[in-house]
DNA sequence: GTACCGACCGAACGATCGTTCGGTCGGTAG
DNA sequence: CTACCGACCGAACGATCGTTCGGTCGGTAC
């Protein structure tokens, strides 16, 4: 423990976000540890000096990934309840909270494409240790998302059954990740616009309430 | 050419799903042959006697999945221009188009909840002649989904610019494909209901337009 | 100097992969 | 009867898979 400090190494985050660019578009059977050796300039066994296993390779990327949004979107409903405390929160502030986590998961995408598609991919060839951790950290995502959603419903709809509610939730996801399942980013227009637009359908859409679905019939 | 008929075999539609349910959980390159066989209750040279490669097998289900799905489509969007020559059709009529689409689209994938998984799990490693029948497919899918939304549209709020539209179906796509990547139909509620809110959520918030996006900063 | 270190490599291991080949069996057709 | 057919199988092929092992090399620590 002296001069030169440990900044390289210890941790290879550039070789974690290769091997997802890799994967992202081959699916984690369908690439091999000698292809991932070829593209990060390395040989197959210096690739096993940094990770213990294929499958310890993708739950380091789910781990990442995960944590980074969850993180993101903790910090946002933290500031949010200390802001409530300091004075009460009005309708217009729950909107903003939600208005803000969609921003952020639609950056954060935009920003991490490969290794979001890879997150989005499935869970199923990992280990029952390592499946469960990342089961939780998707668990506590979607709870800060529900959070926020049904705090919006309480301050522009109030009433909304349980059930209603975890739905709309699953419907928003479902805007927030497809698009980047299926199509490049640059079709989409930029990232703000998206957000923008997924804030304005979800919201307005809610405010009709379930009842305004039967339009014929 | 004579007396019993040809109804069994000649195209081996049960292993087809069977083969679907194994890779939707498993992945294509996850799923070996010999597990297809396993489950199919054949043995590896016979299954080969039904299709002349994993690959082909995987188009198969791509194409048969996406060959209903599209003609489901193409004939509600018959039927509803058919309606508009006879008499001109009005924006309760483009709703429903609308609506019609969300519920066969919601209706078919609960009810080949696996095929469509495999439809969703992306399409590289098909051959190029596969790839491009599938990705056609895939395409006249779109367009009559964007054909229903851009109609609609056009008689709720007109005026749209082309590419807010089709930013407005793609989350559209979202909404409907997303729920069934990740989640059970069970905790959802009946594909009628989710059906109902996709549809409400959608227009809905399409009313409110664009502009709504600012409410806060 | 020697000792130890992390980063990296070439070569090989056993297992499993997709695919092929030769053959068996029950059932019409002539 | 023979000829032919589709459905199906066991056994094997070459290739590739994830992983391991022994070793090399440049750099501190003492």
């Amino acid at each position: 423990m002296s001069a030169p400090a440990r900044l390289v190494t210890q941790c290879p985050d550039d070789i974690l976000s290769q091997c997802a660019a890799l994967m992202a578009r081959q699916g984690y059977h369908g690439t091999s540890m000698r292809d991932l050796a070829r593209t990060t300039g390395r040989s197959l066994s210096g690739l096993y000096h940094h990770f213990s296993s294929k499958e310890d390779l993708l739950y380091l990327i789910n781990e990442r990934g995960f944590s980074s949004l969850l993180g993101n979107a903790e910090r946002l409903r933290e500031e949010w309840r200390s802001r409530a405390r300091a004075k009460p929160a009005t309708a217009a502030d729950a909107a903003a909270l939600l208005r803000d986590l969609i921003s952020a998961h639609v950056d954060y995408f935009s920003r991490h494409r490969s290794e979001m598609r890879v997150l989005m991919l499935g869970t199923q060839p990992m280990s029952p240790a390592h499946g469960e951790v990342v089961r939780r950290l998707k668990q506590r995502y979607s709870e800060v998302l529900s959070y926020a959603v049904s705090e919006y419903l309480a301050g522009h709809a109030p009433g909304t059954p349980r059930a209603e509610v975890e739905r709309k939730a699953w419907l928003l996801f479902g805007m927030m990740n497809w698009i980047f399942g299926w199509y490049s980013v640059d079709e989409l227009g930029s990232p703000r616009d998206l957000a923008g637009d997924i804030f304005g359908i979800f919201t307005q859409g809610c405010l009709a309430g379930s009842r305004a679905a039967a339009t014929s019939e």
